[in-house]
DNA sequence: GTCTATACGGCGATAGAC
DNA sequence: GTCTATCGCCGTATAGAC
């Protein structure tokens, strides 16, 4: 144990490196261990395969940046008030942290018993507190729509889905990268505008 | 030329089917030539490679299923009654190929240089005449917000992006497949009034 | 056009020596 | 723990018989 955690480590770094430069796909194993300057086999002996991995890096990128998420969704803000910061945070966390969205991708695309990795996004969304307040809303005719796993999909889908398919934005409006990032940031503002409009009792 | 277009036919269809069971990465050449009964030599006889029959039937799925959308786009129907129409006609096409949408994700999954593809799915979009309308719209006042781009992401991440994140939806939600399906019917009127909504100017 | 046969380099994974 | 050596599969390619 006294070198390994080392080794360990250094896999780990080399192979998120790796991920983020070029994909998960285009990562091969053999690049991941000359990258951490060790030989194949040892890829093997701490990580039973690749994709074991894959879901060690994601599991810890996901823990690293869900706690505030889940933080924001179980406080007691203000309905209106906890979207507004909800989405603000998370569309900052998916602009700071490309690896998370294409490692979503990933996963997403082999939707196929990928058991593991969904457990893992699911935690990303502990919307038990959440729903309870859309519903409580509802009740007491504070909001028009009420049900909560529409809207939260809904929001979701606002928020996630323009980083999926950023180059089809970049290369249909002419974005360079920076003004790619200036419409998501006016996103942030957007997003939780229309959501809550959505909410809100007609006139 | 005879038989020819038979065999590439049997190729193409035992491809698709392939694609479709097991997603595109999980199907080897090897079983597309034994599924269609020929040999491996004759798949790269018609396609000269893997990539090359992905692209061919991916052209072929989305003109099939595009004209359509892009005929109510460039229709001269209200915006509202056109936003309608489209978020109808998309989510019905996406529920009926389930094809498409796993093939859309592995493009956007290995999003790097996948011009043609990118073309391909661009020409989904042909927005030149909605855009007109909805500035068009702006000017004349009758509709609060007037950024295009944006309207268009909301509608198409409000519209795709459930089907991306299906497991993850029946996992949380204990849905079976048909109460999955049910959920999307619902989109079908809730998607629109959303957006319908983000556009209408406020009491 | 269709087939058999065979080859190449790269991949993820593993057995077994040290 | 770390290594070498090797396995079986992959996508791709081609030579040559029919």
């Amino acid at each position: 144990m006294a070198k390994s955690k080392n080794t360990e480590q250094k896999i780990f770094d080399a192979a998120t490196e790796l991920f983020l430069e070029k994909g998960v796909d285009r990562t091969s194993v053999r690049e991941i261990a000359a990258k951490a300057g060790i030989n194949l086999a040892l890829m093997n002996y701490y990580f039973r395969s690749k994709e074991n991995l894959f879901d060690a890096i994601f599991s810890m990128l996901v823990k690293k940046n869900s706690e505030e998420l889940i933080r924001i969704l179980d406080s007691d803000l203000g309905l209106f008030e906890k979207i507004r910061q909800y989405v603000h945070v998370y569309i900052d966390m998916l602009s700071d942290n490309p690896l998370l969205v294409s490692f979503v991708m990933a996963i997403l695309h082999r939707s196929r018993e990928r058991i593991t990795e969904m457990k893992v996004i699911s935690s990303l969304y502990s919307t038990d507190q959440f729903t309870k307040q859309i519903l409580e809303e509802g009740k007491k005719g504070n909001i028009r729509r009420t049900d909560p796993t529409h809207f939260f999909v809904d929001m979701l889908s606002l928020i996630a889905f323009p980083f999926a398919i950023r180059m089809l934005v970049m290369d249909k409006n002419n974005f360079t990268q920076e003004e790619f990032n200036q419409f998501i940031r006016e996103r942030k503002d957007r997003v939780p505008d229309i959501l809550i409009e959505s909410l809100k009792p007609r006139s």
